[in-house]
DNA sequence: TGCCGATACTTAGCTTAGCTAATAAAAGTA
DNA sequence: TACTTTTATTAGCTAAGCTAAGTATCGGCA
């Protein structure tokens, strides 16, 4: 207990936040995998193409270490996305070895549709919400998208 | 865009909030699989084993229910907590159709023990952010929880 | 130039978790 | 008693995650 400063007991308080926090992940993210997997976009793809769609073309193995998952996974992400048109492999110029991911009009647009249920989808759960409430769930989810990046990648969308 | 009006457009802000609940809930789940998978308990499971510690002994049913997921995917999660002596189980006096889950001593251990991991995780995360912004996110944390909460079910844990 | 280790991606093969459809058993009801 | 509903399971599929192993390219260096 007293050994190692870094592994300290968490406070009950800690405890609590942590279990909520991780719940609460989970429960939105079943909530709105109905939604998207209607329209064949599953969360991952829909993570993914978003970093595509705003990354610009990017390397698969950045995608790999953005998406924090090991490159053959999305290597058959990337398979089922080019499958159903939404992205393209190009080659890198200066690396022949490296694909690029790119998104096509078809994924862009796909994207913007899905985020837009999904947005409604929550603007009918956020409804009963107050203003405040809502300001506060805006702040969280900053504090929480910057503690949750696994390095520097300058994306803005997942 | 003006025919239905109970899919109004959303705002912006609104996209963005959508936007980056999802992103961060999304992450906030793959950073925390890795310590929880080492362990053997991958979200679902954690999530399922901890409704039914703090839940009593639950109906399949009610559990599905409340996971947000069909009999069957229920089913074979507790197919797997049940073999891994996490959970039993037992018989419902009053319905002969049901099988009552029960969390197991073991069950209710590695559910501490995760719950711990978790948090340490959590918390090296957290360390950077001022007391103010941990409140913060402990208010999030149960407006969330609020909110995506499928119907009455009056739990606490996961 | 040619070899060799490192890097980028893919393939193979496995597990878990989600789904629907179909089945079995129990309960409720006409 | 016979029909319907409810609860849980099984069967069979897909997606998404992993590790290990294979292929192609790059970069260095003798």
């Amino acid at each position: 207990m007293t050994s190692h400063r870094d592994q300290e007991s968490p406070s009950p308080a800690e405890i609590g936040l942590a279990d909520r926090l991780h719940s609460a992940a989970i429960h939105l993210l079943r909530r709105l995998r109905v939604e998207d997997s209607a329209a064949g976009l599953s969360a991952p793809r829909l993570s993914a193409l978003s970093v595509i769609v705003f990354g610009g073309p990017i390397a698969m193995n950045e995608l790999a270490r953005a998406e924090q998952v090991s490159p053959p996974t999305i290597s058959r992400l990337a398979d089922g996305l080019q499958t159903d048109g939404l992205i393209e492999r190009i080659a890198d110029p200066g690396d022949r070895r490296v694909q690029l991911l790119r998104a096509t009009r078809k994924g862009r647009r796909l994207l913007e549709e899905g985020r837009l249920r999904r947005v409604r989808t929550l603007a009918r759960a956020l409804e009963p919400l107050s203003a405040a409430d809502r300001r506060l769930l805006e702040r969280a989810a900053r504090v929480l998208q910057r503690i949750s990046l696994p390095d520097r990648h300058p994306r803005q969308g997942s």
